[in-house]
DNA sequence: ATAGTTATTGTCCTCTATACAATAACAGAT
DNA sequence: ATCTGTTATTGTATAGAGGACAATAACTAT
């Protein structure tokens, strides 16, 4: 007997679920891909680390209780940040007290400031991705699972959008983006072909005479470029290693 | 005032939701894409067509639950049904009533039968994609958005997986599978490309020694090949004229 | 055998990605 | 000012992918 969606509703007709979302934070800090998590002050998973997120408000959209999540935990130094649905997990028993569905939402933001420790949530902290994928983590639920898949989204939206970009400042220079892309995906990329890349690519936009100082170290002085507003591109692989693909594998028939 | 994640559950402590699970099943009849839809005999909506869905059932994983409705509407003869969660969707006010939150699914199947009428669920039916991107249907609820995030996908995933081969039979001629792709995209492809596209992919397999009888005109048989197990295939664009990307249009900074 | 039809392979040509070399524009030391 | 080291940017040559289209193969029907 399934409660007939054509039906009418009578309160109480129709299964108690809770839901909430959870957001996967990425932010790169010296050159390495962080994520940002909560340190749990109660059962269960007391002590692990868990996704920034909580209760989806009575009147309030999805994506709008993702982003609000990802302000409270982030305090206001979110610049322009890219937020994207995920995709929804709802194990039974994922959460044991009762029914939980989460819509997992993921953002990629530039360089964040350190959270502050306690407040109104746990305290929370910037985790290396490495440390979590090496399990030097204990994540709480199937928050493993979800920044998994996370991970795996923001590598490949990387391919064929602009999105690398939300990692930089607003203006930032084409060695910049590149340190991006290699950061992510572990990769070394030739600067020259980058450099050409992302030059023909209309997604990505320059800023007339705007030059960047030179380094510490001396160098040419780089041109400066700008976010752009929208993130889809032509689908160019960017790079001359371009991601790198697991082998196909389908085996047998 | 949020409800805090950390905190313990007091029963009631959480708001009141509902979710369900939508289906975006389509199908190709006729060398054309159809869609499933079944039509409302209650308010509100009545009289319009939906999305096969409902309620989750209390101790149903998400896509056992979309699984379950896709084989209620399309009763034993769903072969190999390709399924994949298309997103969640919450606005409140979508559903009149309360406020239910829907994790929708789409699903790519072989030729389908024709849906019985009644029965349990309420009156079902194929309908062709063409129509309902016309504005021929009513749709209700925003399944109308829904339909066209899954026809995106849909488009978008045929560029770069072995996907299209759910639309086949087990057996099928690399021509029919051509088909698929003309339709699905509504353009026209090289025969002769489309041939080696797929003969050169790892990710097909073709049938030793079998031939498909020459059609009703004549002409050379074609070798047979099957539905591989796994989806990804190497990224390569499957034709001549790759999909019409749209043009880039970020305007301005 | 001939014509009509569909499947499959060949050919040529253009465009793209890549490796790698060369040049440009700076800082700092001499 | 010149030289050296460093980073940014452009050039060049080559291999490969994708696409237009021609040619061949293997049937059915007459």
């Amino acid at each position: 007997m399934r409660p007939d969606r054509s039906a009418p509703y009578n309160s109480g007709d129709f299964p108690r679920v809770a839901v909430t979302v959870d957001v996967v934070v990425f932010t790169i800090r010296n050159d390495e891909l962080h994520l940002l998590l909560v340190e749990r002050g109660q059962e269960p998973y007391k002590g692990d680390w868990a996704l920034p997120g909580g209760f989806v408000l009575p009147d309030e959209d999805l994506e709008a209780a993702a982003a609000r999540e990802l302000q409270e935990e982030t305090s206001i130094s979110v610049v322009a940040p890219y937020l994207e649905q995920l995709g929804s997990y709802g194990l039974p028993g994922r959460d044991p007290r009762m029914r939980v569905i989460t819509v997992a939402y993921w953002a990629a933001c530039a360089e964040l400031e350190q959270p502050r420790g306690g407040g109104d949530a746990a305290y929370s902290d910037l985790v290396p991705l490495a440390k979590v994928e090496r399990g030097g983590i204990r994540l709480a639920f199937d928050h493993r699972r979800i920044v998994k898949d996370a991970v795996e989204r923001l590598r490949s939206k990387l391919e064929y959008t602009a999105l690398a970009t939300r990692f930089c400042p607003p203006r930032f220079t084409i060695s910049q983006l590149r340190r991006v892309y290699e950061t992510v995906w572990g990769t070394r990329l030739d600067a020259g072909n980058f450099q050409r890349k992302i030059r023909d690519n209309p997604a990505f936009r320059t800023v007339r005479m705007a030059r960047s100082p030179s380094g510490r170290r001396g160098g040419r002085p780089a041109s400066l470029w700008a976010t752009p507003k929208k993130y889809n591109i032509k689908p160019v692989p960017i790079s001359p290693i371009a991601r790198r693909r697991l082998p196909y594998d389908d085996e047998g028939e």
